[in-house]
DNA sequence: CGTTATCTTGACCGTCGTCAAACAGGGTGG
DNA sequence: CCACCCTGTTTGACGACGGTCAAGATAACG
């Protein structure tokens, strides 16, 4: 009980969220060898074109993926809470086809990419749990293309937030009531497509009608269910009870 | 020479497009207990929530994934070339996220789930390029992300058409000039995030700029650069040059 | 041929973007 | 402690891109 809590056991319970690991398995990740490098804000992690030879897991922070069109406006792919891989992805392919960027200040510990890769060729379970993360995240993807192309802002809005809520929750960061929005509002439009003054207009309309509530960056949950019902929210995408052997 | 090609010879191909295969392998794919069946348009292969114990390739034709809202607004997620595994996410995960369906009529090859994955198992070349093809389908879906979140419809569709002709091309699809677009403009609405009427009005700007040429569902190419550079298209979220071994 | 899906076009409308300015908060240095 | 600055939030006026509705034209198909 006394044991000094591993920085690598969030990530360890993040992959055991859709796969199953032995006592083996647990203790063979948590012996990977990493660096562990504290970032500040938008720190790069990972830049399109770099071809790395470590693969990065959040410790604690935020840290999103990013894309840039050629005439420089931003689209955030994904949002990263701690525990969760950053760029396993690149176990392999060579080069980065995106950004990563810390949203806050955060800890990352970076594993070299041999190392992940023998254990992921030793030990099926690995391999199969890292899988089953990458095809989730794929999911995530296809969520958001979803709700990116076909809801208004509104929806598309009370959306992002019940799927972080739902994943901080899986995680076990949940705060008592509701959580602090780890971003600004330009960059929570880079995330949904939209302007930062349409975003601005967006939350306040859900505040107004009692949906979320606000206190500078935290958002609590007075109306969960009709917020959910606007989000057209359905946990099905996140692969929740899926636990694959 | 005069051996008869496999049905799923194709499918060694786009796995042989970023992983490196020796002929173990190949032959093992080859191998593979499948069964043949043909399907209409707009056939059901995969429906939300459906559990599938069997992976499918198309063989010929083309198909596409598909998300739905509460509200009933369509969005596909993907399009599918001949040779693309369906589904392969359903080896690790049990219950499917989104729809598949065809797009026009289509040879459908589907292999038990428990054959792929012992064979998966048993030979970490092909556990490899399963893997890397997921990796790549998912810098696509990111790639749709920023395209329908930062790009206006005249780039949005532009891109589209290129993303379109480079993979037929890495295929060996490639006809003399251009290609025959296998979906009506409701359907390129569904992908673009766009209506029906707005895709036929940014069709015609294309057409009338001189930077794409119809003939029915027939597109060619008269300024490929052109059209390149106005989509802000870079190949390298496809990932062409990698070959993972 | 008739029937139906798809494409095309026009008129109109609304959501969201643009531009700009005011305002609030948090940190820094004098 | 206060002036200053920087970033982020808020608000208003206006415009445009793309959506809606509806009708007519074209092409596919039995």
């Amino acid at each position: 009980m006394a044991t000094t809590l591993s920085p690598l056991a969030l990530m360890v319970r993040k992959l055991e969220t859709h796969a199953v690991l032995d006592d083996g398995d647990r203790k063979a990740l948590l012996a990977l060898p990493y660096t562990l490098r504290t970032f500040e804000p938008s720190s790069y992690l990972v830049r399109e074109g770099d071809a790395p030879d470590q693969c990065a897991v959040l410790l604690s922070g935020f840290a999103y993926r990013q894309k840039l069109t050629g005439a420089g406006m931003r689209q955030i792919v994904s949002l990263h809470i701690p525990g969760e891989p950053l760029d396993f992805q690149h176990l392999f392919l060579d080069v980065a086809d995106h950004n990563v960027q810390t949203l806050t200040r955060a800890e990352i510990a970076t594993i070299p990419r041999s190392a992940l890769r023998e254990l992921a060729r030793n030990r099926a379970a690995i391999s199969n749990a890292i899988f089953v993360n990458t095809l989730v995240e794929g999911s995530i993807f296809r969520e958001w293309i979803l709700n990116i192309g076909r809801r208004d802002a509104r929806s598309r809005l009370a959306h992002f937030l019940c799927e972080f809520a739902i994943r901080l929750d899986m995680q076990g960061l949940t705060g008592a009531d509701g959580y602090e929005l780890p971003m600004s509002q330009e960059q929570l439009g880079d995330a949904l497509g939209l302007t930062a003054v349409h975003v601005n207009r967006t939350i306040k309309s859900l505040e107004a009608d009692g949906l979320i509530g606000r206190n500078r960056r935290r958002i609590s949950f007075p109306q969960w269910d009709a917020l959910r019902e606007l989000a057209d929210f359905s946990s099905r995408y996140l692969h929740l009870a899926q636990q694959t052997s």
